[in-house]
DNA sequence: CTTGAATGGGTATTTATAATACCTATTAAC
DNA sequence: GTTAATAGGTATTATAAATACCCATTCAAG
């Protein structure tokens, strides 16, 4: 039971975003903080914007920020966008119609359903939850700048 | 979110062990009935037998066959043995102490609380629940020999 | 006690897919 | 126009899964 480096780094970047969400990051720099090639990450970058959760902008002064709040945004829909494509066993895939118990396999149910609760109790959490801030900005308290 | 066809090699393999668990069954005999290599399924059995799911004979007339009932071994369990050593993120395996982010890491808690769940909901069944029977045999009801 | 059926277990090879790198086009700001 | 930035395709590399093969070991039956 594993999830793809893709979906751990896309993670990661949105965490960073969601702990400044007023301001663009630019795939440069996120890739500079997750440690990757900001070519890959461009990548995730763009398959998160296609599906609407974060928005780009081209050109000088631009880069990408979350489309909502992320407050709105559940952790389970994050992982279902990263992990499209890549079903839990072979046979949930698109060409799947090619196991030989199919009609009297009981075992695919269960997957299912332990698939949604994997994701449902992802659900319960935010992207604010566990937003990640590059200095504690905690109301009330002194931060000295670096 | 993947399971490896390790994993669902295995546990079809259970699944029909549990449909005839009187009788052993040789690894040539599951392979046929599963489509894979003898020497490829031998490792899953290998595998299990040494979590001491099942049991193993050698030489003539042996074979392996469920170690316990199939109504006590939960489905959970199975697939905590077969992945085994694949952890869901890379921070969560052996040498995953490389994390920059590490202690203000709030996501690596909801992962671990959602691969709970996951796991969880499978050991509401158990192999019983899913255990697959070459030939209907239900009680009071008339079978043809093919 | 010999033979054949079966697993045990290591190693090597092939294949699939994830991860990375690179290049060019497009867009927007100044 | 020039520069800064993303968009997106394609090619390459690295990693790991899947498969195949080999020989040792064990056990049962005749």
């Amino acid at each position: 039971m594993r999830l793809t480096s893709f979906t751990d780094f896309g993670l990661r970047m949105l965490m960073r975003m969601a702990g400044d969400p007023s301001r663009a990051f630019t795939s440069a720099e996120l890739a500079g903080n997750l440690g990757l090639s900001r070519n890959h990450l461009a990548k995730i970058i763009q398959h998160l914007a296609r599906a609407g959760l974060i928005e780009t902008r081209r050109g000088g002064g631009g880069g990408a920020m979350l489309a909502r709040p992320a407050a709105e945004i559940r952790l389970g829909q994050i992982i279902r966008l990263l992990e499209e494509g890549r079903p839990l066993v072979e046979c949930f895939g698109s060409g799947g119609g090619t196991c030989s118990i199919d009609a009297r396999c009981r075992l695919k149910t269960r997957l299912r359903s332990a698939e949604a609760a994997f994701l449902d109790d992802l659900d319960r959490s935010t992207l604010a939850d566990i937003a990640l801030t590059p200095l504690e900005k905690t109301p009330g308290t002194l931060v000295v700048p670096q």
